[in-house]
RNA sequence: GCCUGAGUGGCGGAAUAGGUAGACGCACAGGACUUAAAAUCCUGCGAGUGUUAAAGCUCGUGCCGGUUCAAGUCCGGCCUUAGGCACCA
């Protein structure tokens, strides 16, 4: 192995010391900003994850200056948050000290790898520096509006003692110490970034990200559009707001329900006549826990207010109003109107609590305009589980009404008898009829002698059976799988909106509804506003006073940056109140507005605040007048490409699209998308093919690799072990191959000759590769493009010499990906440094083969391969393919139906 | 439950617009060099069948079906698995 020590210090020595990777203000050059997720310096130190996470666009950056391109690639540290102060609290240090000692560690162990990041513009969140800026940006939102205080219930760890967001507190567990969340009555800072909803959906229209991280996105701003609708309560003077997307299903409300602590409840108490009820309902769905709220979904429960009517605003049919923990407040009005026939949920509840379904739409299948009624019946045999066979004995019957008339027709046409209804599916249209499908169930006491006259059939062979008879299908899709019709159709018991389509009818319902005054069209989000502060000591301080005269206050501006106080304890208070409430030079102050005593906002911010703008600091990173100046931002944003994890496109990708937009929108930046394009990187695994953990034994040291092998080959192998964007396990044979393909690339120096041009046969070859290599580079498929380099270099392996020009081709190819090694051998064979020469290119003409093998088929079946020449024409080929030995076997005595030729690719010959 | 990927040798994975499935790497086996081992180099390597050896033949990209001269690739229906959302009205 050739000493890569010394080569990867010596060359790490030398780009620093020339700054070569350095972005210049020139703003006359085309630029390239690369961003990657700059890390959380834990204690724990590097993860493969994160060379890997750095290695994609570390190559594209590489590319990009040997492009011509003034290229900005930073790195930065996101060093506010918990683990560092949780330390903190354990060992009795600062968190300014364990985040500085674990800065200097990852800075060097990322400098060791030899990334070309830009050292001179590094970012840390937790530099006042930096934070007085988090800080100007809040206050900026606050004078807004964007920024409110709020009491509401709160998402609360009892064992971190934090308030948590929704999204930190998924599936109702902690993200820090998954311990169960509690809901808490809390003071709570909101940033109101619904009100940038639609300007976050419809940006995503502009940019280049990957389709499932736009649907990410979509997902979790989740709109929706459809109408409020009020009910008015007739014990009550008031109306009952909701909101649903299927205002076209008003005719088949047959029940309302509310969410427990709808505030109508508990103002109209009174009126109430089983409080207590819904009083002690109210308590068990508190109670619930985040697997009983998830797991059983199915099982719906609620109270029905006694003492409340609705009354449906189209028919004024009166209807009972229920609560149940099936509704949120969170979402919509707190309340909906059910139409069990349409909505699986609300179809749950009518069967549980026997609530009438009743039918406004049904499907339509060819459907002629006149249409008859019939009933379809299919009878169940409960004793031996099987059904009858339709197909046998068709059961239609014109009157569906009269079980006497139903018995009778299936009497004379299968001799059974005594028989209950025991479903009625919902009717659909099929051609013309109007179908209602019926099951019926035979009585236990029919004899088996009875039911020989018919054949019978399983469930699990009846849907193969029939599955090419749609009208049959039908039928046992409603009877065997009973729940609600959410599909389209065309509308029944509906009044004026009879025969519309859904579309068409969501159309004119909302009309309907606005003329009456009673409903109007809107949108609703699943986005919530962001729960912005945390009751903890090592966060950037809310910058606001609260005064009992004036209100909350905006720190002036000319006081930033609020600096974090020196404390000696950073545990948190009793009551979930952060550390900082216990100093109180630092909660006593003066109101900036009126002078009288007043007291400081005590809690800090999120980890996410500091990365939410931190793209931006780079750009300018010790400009103390502005967060980074206008003329820069106009340069270098939008960041060009993006890349990161998986699990930042919902939270920390939208947070800080949500910044920048308001930055636009008060003038601060130049854009109003701050990232053009966003991938993502695949995990690494354990070598066992798991997640790495602590806990499983099987996390791979980036340091020992580096040891062991040298960065060139981590770097490489990281970029070769499987498709970048999926997860791949660690390998530790798979990374001596790509050990032993570097050593391959030294090796072939001693073979180079003083030439200055591609040899003849060689040329193909590396024009190929260029455009091979460079097309993989930009798509990030790096290990196809590290497989075709390793081609070259088996080739070159079986000739006796290199050219000078073929060698300085293959290593800067490969630079992107093992930097230091290629800079040596370049020097070694007299070339001056590559990061400072250009990117090889091809030429499209000699990309062409004359010679090419294809394959001749016989009835789609290899049987030969000739060489084929690119002037030949398609008869010469035709004649060479039928002259081949195992042709000429497979088509004798055949008669030749039709030969296919298709030019450098292949040769079919269709025989009979 | 819904949405989105993925499923190809012993393993990681290739296969731009259907056009020679298994590139490249690993592991393994045989050989060369060596006193020996490591390293390195050469050869083989989907399964089955066949032969002194080959040629050849059959099967084969999660399963079932379809379209096509031709399907890993397109269409319909499933199964498994990873991730996201999750009573969102």
């Amino acid at each position: 192995m050739y000493n890569f020590k010394d080569i990867e210090k010596k060359w790490q020595k030398i780009w620093e010391d020339n700054h070569a990777f350095s972005a210049t203000d020139d703003f006359s050059k085309k630029k390239f900003y690369g961003l990657v997720e700059f890390p959380y310096p834990s204690g724990a130190g590097m993860h493969v994850g994160h060379i890997k996470a750095y290695s994609g666009l570390e190559v594209i950056s590489r590319k990009r200056r040997l492009e011509g391109y003034n290229v900005l690639f930073p790195m930065g540290f996101d060093a506010f948050g918990l683990p560092t102060e949780n330390y903190a609290i354990k060992t009795n240090t600062h968190p300014r000290i364990v985040t500085d000692n674990n800065i200097s560690n990852f800075t060097s162990q990322l400098k060791k790898v030899g990334f070309s990041f830009d050292w001179d513009r590094v970012v840390d969140t937790t530099d006042e520096k930096y934070y007085k800026w988090t800080q100007w940006i809040f206050l900026k939102m606050f004078e807004h509006g964007l920024a409110f205080r709020d009491k509401t219930l709160v998402n609360y760890c009892p064992s971190c003692k934090v308030v948590l967001s929704n999204e930190d507190s998924q599936g109702g567990k902690c993200d820090i110490c998954h311990s169960d969340i509690v809901q808490k009555q809390k003071d709570v800072w909101y940033l109101r970034i619904t009100e940038y909803a639609d300007k976050l959906l419809e940006g995503l229209e502009k940019v280049d990200y990957l389709p499932n991280i736009k649907l990410q996105q979509q997902n979790w701003i989740g709109k929706s559009t459809g109408a409020y609708v009020n009910f008015k309560v007739k014990e009550i003077d008031e109306k009952l707001k909701v909101y649903t997307t299927r205002p076209d299903t008003l005719y088949g409300v047959t029940f309302m329900v509310m969410a427990p602590e709808h505030p109508l409840i508990d103002k109209h108490k009174d009126k109430i006549n089983n409080m207590d009820e819904i009083i002690s309902y109210r308590e068990q769905a508190s109670k619930k826990t985040a697997f009983e709220r998830t797991q059983l979904v199915k099982d719906k429960t609620g109270v029905k207010i006694s003492g409340f009517t609705a009354i449906n605003p189209v028919n004024n049919e009166e209807i009972p109003i229920y609560i149940s923990d099936y509704v949120m407040m969170g979402y919509g009005t707190g309340a909906i109107m059910a139409v069990p026939a349409h909505d699986d949920r609300d179809y749950d509840f009518a069967k549980k609590f026997d609530i009438p379904v009743v039918q406004v739409l049904e499907e339509a299948i060819d459907s002629s305009l006149e249409v008859k009624d019939v009933s379809i019946i299919v009878i169940y045999d409960r004793e031996n589980d099987k059904y009858l066979l339709l197909n046998d004995k068709s059961l239609v019957t014109s009157d569906k009404d009269n079980l006497e008339d139903i018995e009778s027709d299936v009497f004379e046409k299968t001799g059974l008898l005594n028989l209950s209804i025991s479903r009625e599916g919902f009717m659909f249209r099929y051609k013309d009829m109007n179908v209602t499908p019926i099951l019926l169930e035979l009585d236990s006491d029919t004899t088996q002698e009875e039911k020989e006259n018919v054949s019978w059939i399983e469930k699990s062979k009846l849907e193969k059976e029939i599955k090419d008879n749609v009208l049959y299908s039908m039928v046992y899709k409603y009877l065997l799988n009973p729940g609600a019709m959410t599909g389209d159709g065309i509308h029944i018991n509906s009044e004026e909106l009879d025969n519309l389509d859904k579309t068409s009818a969501i159309e004119k319902i909302i009309e309907v509804l606005k003329e009456k005054g009673v409903g109007e069209k809107a949108v609703q989000y699943k986005m919530q506003d962001w729960a912005f502060n945390r009751q903890r000591y090592w966060g950037e301080p809310i910058p606001i006073i609260h005064c009992e005269h004036c209100g909350d206050v905006a720190v002036p501006y000319d006081e930033l940056p609020l600096r974090l106080p020196n404390v000696d304890n950073f545990e948190p208070g009793t009551d979930g109140e952060s550390p900082l409430a216990k100093i109180e030079s630092f909660v006593n102050c003066k109101c900036p507005k009126c002078g009288k005593a007043a007291k400081r906002e005590t809690d800090t911010m999120p980890q996410w605040a500091g990365s939410s703008w931190y793209f931006l600091r780079y750009i300018d990173p010790n400009n103390d007048d502005e967060l980074a100046s206008f003329e820069k931002l106009n340069y270098w944003m939008g960041v060009d490409w993006y890349n990161g994890g998986m699990e930042h496109v919902t939270r920390h990708v939208i947070y800080s699209r949500f910044w920048y937009k308001f930055l636009y929108d008060i003038g601060v930046v130049p854009t109003d998308e701050p990232y053009l394009k966003r991938t993502a990187q695949g995990l690494v695994l354990g070598p066992d093919g798991e997640k790495m953990s602590k806990s499983r034994g099987n996390v791979i040291n980036p340091n020992d690799t580096v040891d062991e092998y040298g960065a060139d080959t981590l770097r490489t192998y990281v970029l070769f072990m499987g498709d970048y964007g999926l997860e791949a396990p660690w390998n530790d044979n798979s990374i001596k191959g790509v050990s032993r393909f570097l050593d391959k690339v030294y090796a072939l120096k001693d073979k180079v000759v003083d030439k200055d041009r591609y040899s003849v046969e060689m040329e193909n070859a590396i024009h190929k590769t260029i455009k091979k290599v460079s097309d993989d580079y930009e798509a990030m498929k790096f290990n196809t493009a590290i497989a075709e380099l390793m081609k070259l270099v088996n080739s070159f392996g079986e000739k006796q010499e290199i050219t000078k020009k073929e060698y300085t081709t293959l290593l800067t190819l490969l630079y992107p990906c093992a930097p230091h090694i290629t800079e040596e051998l370049n020097e070694i064979i007299g070339n001056s440094p590559i990061y400072s020469s250009s990117w090889p290119v091809y030429d499209e003409a000699k990309l062409i083969e004359e010679d090419k093998e294809i394959a001749v088929q016989v009835n789609g079946k290899v049987r030969a391969t000739i060489k084929v020449n690119i002037n030949d024409t398609e008869e010469v080929i035709r004649n060479k393919a039928l002259n081949e030995e195992n042709v000429i076997k497979h088509t004798k005595d055949m008669e030749i139906v039709k030969v296919i030729v298709i030019q450098g690719k292949i040769v079919n010959i269709v025989v009979k």
